[in-house]
DNA sequence: AAGTGGTCTAGACCACAGT
DNA sequence: CTGTGGTCTAGACCACTTT
């Protein structure tokens, strides 16, 4: 039943697949960074395939950091010393801690379903009369508990939800159990001094402020599902970037 | 002489044009927020040109936040705040500031040629022997030095630096005077305690901390030309930004 | 001159929404 | 069923780099 999903993931989304082989052969080594890779005519020959399929892998390796095309050169591997660039667009806490080393804990503080306040209608695009998962859960590096993070969920696409589920990965349960996807997020980082919330559930150490992140969650049907603000004592916070000018 | 550049711009990079065309559209409100804009078929028709090509523009729309592609529907325009969000990827001081009202007023403090020490070999992947300009500017905001820019750049592909220039904009100089082309950079944003340096430059406040953000600018033959350390007092430091989840 | 990536075309078939 | 976006093709011409 699985080989019937591997085939067509390769008969559809040819582009895709070649992408993830390219990308795979970057990380273990097999192209090293500084060197081309093969041209877009041989690569092209190599997979049987059109030279804008080829195009179309190339570029996502590209916005991705994975290399950098030459005119008239051909496209050089990037050295994305991938341990300290892990993220690039979303990423939630789950695969984030799944790429570290230290031990980290998830507890759930909180777990409710409430009407939301002002704020919050604001912030989720809903009214008073929506439903809404109220989440708040530490996240514990080495015996301190140095990120809060406080989800706030619309329950018209996240019907269920349960403790169990936010101990593990909301996300997952999102894409794997709903089957939603979720496409694309607005973020903003600002610092904040900390609230009584703050020092009540995080190990601050004498620090007055908290970095904050919040996010606004979009499934790809557009629509605002998810607002989070993940709260971050101030030694602990690092964002890491790979960002390509667009057009100007 | 201009209408030729003109046409040539039209004739070379369709997809481009045809991409500004519409972001000014949902820019200026001729396109709505939720409305649907014409269907790739109708826009191929309107611009004479092929979809793929009307794909290639949409893609970039999408990229950039303006709309979502909704399979069997089309391309609805998002709701981008755009005054909240201006920026995705790269972006210089100068550019940023021009969006904003306050008044802001750019200071050069230091303006010097160096040999550079070991860590800044270490950041600009560079030998002692290069040159490097090192360029030291706060940035004023209602009359409060709230930003300290550190930039190093490298003296082989940035040749002729003023302090003069310094005070306008460097990106300026490197993309209209020299002719470069900024391409990418790696970002990585942390809190450090201040320095003595931090204190002597800014307004601080009695703040301990600053935020840094620290940018390794590529330019597009993925040579490394700029290593820049923005250090913000914590309460003026904001940062957003558009995200899409790319492949996983 | 030959090879590279950048742009563009005119078609094709598919999966999916709404009717 | 029609129209939408998603993928793919086989070719073409261009600008650029290298030999």
């Amino acid at each position: 039943m699985n080989d019937i999903v591997q085939v067509r993931q390769v008969k559809k989304n040819k582009y895709k697949y070649i992408y993830e082989e390219l990308a795979d052969k970057m990380k273990d080594g097999t192209f090293q960074p500084g060197e081309l890779i093969p041209s877009e005519n041989e690569l092209a020959q190599q997979y049987e395939t059109s030279r804008e399929t080829i195009r179309k892998a190339l570029t996502l390796l590209s916005q991705n950091g994975y290399i950098q095309k030459l005119r008239g050169k051909g496209s050089v591997v990037l050295d994305t010393n991938r341990a300290s660039f892990p993220i690039s667009g979303l990423v939630s806490f789950k695969e984030l801690a799944d790429q570290m080393k230290g031990s980290i804990k998830t507890e759930v503080e909180e777990f409710n379903l409430i009407k939301p306040p002002p704020f919050l209608q604001h912030q989720l695009q809903c009214s008073a009369k929506d439903d809404v998962w109220k989440v708040i859960r530490t996240r514990t590096f080495d015996e301190e508990r140095v990120i809060l993070d406080k989800d706030f969920l619309l329950k018209k696409y996240i019907p269920d939800l349960t403790e169990e589920i936010c101990g593990q990965s909301i996300y997952a349960h999102i894409e794997h159990d709903l089957g939603l996807t979720i496409s694309f997020a607005k973020k903003e980082i600002v610092v904040e001094t900390c609230t009584e919330e703050d020092k009540r559930y995080l190990d601050l150490n004498g620090f007055l402020h908290v970095v904050v992140v919040k996010n606004y969650v979009y499934l790809d049907d557009a629509s605002l599902f998810q607002y989070t603000e993940s709260r971050h004592r101030l030694d602990k916070f690092r964002f890491v970037d790979f960002a390509r000018r667009h057009m100007k």
